[in-house]
DNA sequence: ACAAAGAATGAACAGTGATTCACTACTTGT
DNA sequence: ACAAGTAGTGAATCACTGTTCATTCTTTGT
């Protein structure tokens, strides 16, 4: 007998899969997910079309896998944003923040992760992180009713709210993101952000900021 | 010579071009522009896939004209909803619960015009409802700035928030639309339509409703 | 009844893009 | 060096659909 699976080769064929994924965010972060084409992702990862197929069961699989790792992500940050010290409204006003920004940052991403219509398996990831999301909102909301700086309401719905009055007024007119200054800050941007999150505060709290 | 086209071929005409319309948008109410085929449109509308090209030039053309049609009766119900009497905040309250409660009747139908990624020519369409929308929406929130019963903000981003919050609340979540209970009113969406439209309200008019 | 013109048909075509698989190239232990 | 086993290749295949067009069917005026 010969050949036996070495380290060595277990290492390179992890190196080739992460290049795989990597060059498909790329393209999921440009176009969706509708637009990476096989051929195009092989391309940009210098490997034959045959070759993505050796690493991944089916495009669905490898659109699945690429999906829960950048979701895990943005839910990460968006815990991490909660975790700061203050009250609930002041701890979710920063967590909308940042989702904002960085929805704002990376529409295309944005989009594909929140709103894009994806096939069978890859929408089963979304409703997992989707729950996440939620939870997370709510968790605070429901903070915020025991604090006493939030009105009592239904939590899960609020936190939908939430996620739809943001997702949609940043990603959703993907038109205006015409106007690409590359480089820097942009001032509307920063307007964007804070009409937006004050608009959430004040739904959730009923209070002028 | 013969063959005049006379009255009654006219009428015949016309009768089948609305068939195929009206067939076109069971098809677009049921799975969206997307999943909407030729070839199942001609079939249910009795006639040949070829004859759907006597009477469109294409598909994506045939899809425009569903879109202009479906949307400005959307248009027209807000609008007729906003032109109740009543301050500034009662007219929004009731447009966006009609918004809230027809998006709720045909969640499909709702998610193919307002959210959908389509093809160019539809999307031009989209664009000059969104700004009829974004139009209606806006004028009022001036008004009720003007009345003195929504603080000044930025209207035609509030306006944007409000469609936000709503379609995504209702129509983003296609997946709760598992419980569907054909017959009669359903208490789970009116208390759901009842927390949008106290949240956008809130969101605008920074009070407790 | 007949000819002219339009309407309807639907099988064939064409573009697209995921997936396969026979083959080549490489890695490994003896 | 060799055999056994795995990774990589990419042209061919397959599936799916919008669109075309030669042909057939209807309508109309004489």
């Amino acid at each position: 007998m010969a050949y036996r699976e070495t380290e060595k080769m277990r290492e390179r064929k992890a190196r080739a899969r992460q290049n795989i994924i990597d060059r498909t965010w790329e393209c999921v972060a440009q176009g969706g997910f509708r637009s990476a084409r096989i051929t195009r992702i092989a391309g940009l990862a210098g490997v034959a079309t045959g070759t993505i197929y050796r690493h991944f069961e089916s495009r669905e699989d490898l659109f699945a896998e690429i999906f829960r790792l950048a979701t895990q992500r943005e839910v990460d940050k968006v815990a991490e944003a909660l975790s700061v010290s203050g009250n609930a409204v002041e701890r979710l006003d920063n967590a909308l923040r940042k989702f904002a920004q960085r929805a704002l940052k990376g529409p295309m991403k944005a989009w594909a992760l929140i709103a894009e219509p994806v096939d069978p398996k890859v929408e089963e990831e979304r409703l997992v992180y989707r729950k996440a999301y939620a939870s997370l909102f709510e968790q605070a909301i429901r903070d915020g009713i025991a604090e006493g700086c939030i009105p009592d309401q239904n939590a899960r719905l609020a936190s939908t709210c939430l996620v739809g009055a943001i997702s949609e007024s940043l990603v959703g007119p993907l038109s205006p993101t015409q106007t690409d200054s590359p480089q820097g800050h942009d001032n509307n941007e920063d307007e964007l952000v804070e009409t937006i999150v004050c608009f959430c505060i004040r739904g959730l709290t009923g209070t002028r900021s």
